[in-house]
DNA sequence: TTGTAAGCGTTATCAC
DNA sequence: GTGATAACGCTTACAA
């Protein structure tokens, strides 16, 4: 592999100059530029980010842990982190860690390793936010809130989306309303939970957990529950899934059933669903605030990486919106 | 940040006993062994990846580049590599270039100054190979192949694949059959559109060019195109699609004409649409051996990196497989 | 079993 | 405007 020395070598001058060319042109002079560029282009001379991050002490890459890249929220989030990051010359580390709390340090660990300036962590357990705490890297803490541990952290308000959403299926006069949910240790899980129970109880509507379902945001279970559910004697009228996963199960369960969606059951999801714009009928669901949560995760953290000494604390709640398709009807 | 010298300090040892027991645990007595990993966790030291890729002249790290993360077959692709390069203790990392020829230059170029081991690419444009070639990097060529430069490569066999769907089109009857392709630059744009015009040759149907269009894999275009060829007064029974982005763009079309998949007109498309899983009528489409693909490319990629100086060469062609499903109808 | 010294490819600092 | 030298945090080779 090519070094800066070869660089020199060929140019016949110091390593200082190369250098300069590479960061500080305007103090060389015109000429020697033009005939260093040359020459590194000529040779196919990149500067090693390695080296230079080690003697920078930065270097300019930012790490992202979260829970699951096939879920479109989180694909699209991601898309939307890099696009920003790439804005300021970041560029970004991955680690997807499948909702597995050992993936999770693992990767923490890693981009530790790897010198990250920053991480942007969607964290499953606190012993991770934990350890982030430790090792005094800067970190924003996305989507989720650890209420045991302190950190800054840019999230969707998840109550507000759930009772939108909860009180729209009321409002269509839905109070047999099922409710697929995780196993309540996640804070997006327990605040939307909390939004549905809100609403069921400010409407009097009561036994509001009769239809409630762990389905650990599987497509699996879902699908299992809801077959189980819409074979009731009494089923409920309509299903609120609190992923994409999820609803994904719930209308492979409807279809599989010879049902329709609407007319005999009616459904609600977060997030919007894979093929979201051609399914029919359109899926009614709570669109969280993708780019806005991903543009300040980045713009938190540079802030954070730039002052390190900063006391300030970022705490942002995002407004959910919801999108109104056509998989809701009218109880008769 | 701390060091193998603040470890060292604590442990009251040399750094080189830290570094032994970093990576040959074995050289160390079991007592400084145990004390030193506790030393280490407490401290809550871990090992620059930084300095060490910088001494060992390995970073364990793979660069990938593609043409478009959104696309359902490139990112089911992506994650495919991602748990075959973690089975082998690397890292990816990636570089999404949009299908912009700049974009793929600045991506090679930013792993070359990554270091990263050896690189897999989607190549768009034969510079970016050369680019490869020149700076000796190990590198494998991934779905394309750039018929002016030598390298290794993984690929679809795209012909196989096109001419097996287009003869299910005609085993159905159909004989006016539309082609939504890109501009013809790229080889599995150039080898599927050999393949639809040998079928169309073999079963001696004339004017095969008749509904052809470019729509250069954008959904919008593939939308105003079918509206188009839908429109006319003589308009074709099938559409085959090139991309899943297109068929997307197709199903729009058809949706917004209020005209039935299959029974006004048959769809059958390269790659899973996303949501295939749940959309009715199930699309027909050229399933891709992403799995094999992957497996193989980061294979072949570290065979690559592990015999620097052997000049074996590494050529596959995997067989795609056609998903029937009810998106086709027979001609009346 | 443990320690010493040189060097990996850069940049910061200081001198010319 | 340009160059020599030390340092970044680690490992390899050699010595004790």
């Amino acid at each position: 592999m090519l070094t800066i020395r070869d660089v020199a070598k060929k140019a016949k001058v110091s390593v200082m100059t190369i250098s300069r060319v590479i960061n500080n042109p305007d103090k060389v002079s015109a000429k020697t530029y033009q005939e260093i560029c040359q020459t590194m282009e000529h040779l196919g001379y990149q500067p090693s980010h390695i080296a230079q991050s080690l003697v920078r002490k930065r270097t300019y890459t930012l790490g992202v842990v979260m829970p699951n890249i096939k879920n479109t929220f989180f694909n699209s989030w991601f898309r939307s982190l890099e696009e920003h990051a790439k804005s300021f010359n970041y560029t970004l580390l991955l680690g997807d860690t499948g909702e597995d709390i050992k993936h999770e340090m693992n990767h923490v660990r890693l981009l530790h390793s790897h010198r990250v300036d920053g991480i942007i962590i969607v964290p499953h357990s606190c012993d991770t936010v934990s350890y982030l705490i430790k090792s005094k890297m800067p970190f924003v803490v996305a989507d989720r809130f650890i209420p045991k541990v302190k950190s800054d952290y840019v999230l969707t308000d998840h109550y507000a989306g759930a009772f939108e959403a909860v009180e729209y299926l009321v409002s269509l006069g839905h109070k047999k309303i099922a409710v697929l949910k995780g196993p309540g240790l996640i804070y997006p899980d327990i605040e939307r939970f909390r939004g549905f129970l809100d609403v069921m109880k400010k409407h009097n509507i009561k036994d509001p957990e009769l239809y409630v379902r762990n389905c650990d945001f599987q497509e699996s279970l879902a699908y299992e529950a809801v077959k189980d559910l819409l074979g009731r004697r009494d089923p409920p009228t309509a299903i609120f899934s609190f992923n994409s996963i999820m609803t994904i199960g719930t209308i492979k369960a409807v279809q599989s059933m010879k049902l329709s969606i609407r007319d005999n059951i009616s459904l609600i999801g977060f997030d919007a669903i894979p093929g979201q714009s051609i399914f029919r009928p359109a899926i009614t669901y709570v669109l969280q605030p993708i780019e806005d949560l991903a543009r300040n995760a980045v713009q938190i953290l540079l802030k954070k990486i730039e002052h390190p000494n900063s006391r300030k604390k970022y705490r942002l709640f995002l407004k959910p919106k919801l999108i109104i398709g056509e998989s809701c009807g009218y109880v008769k």
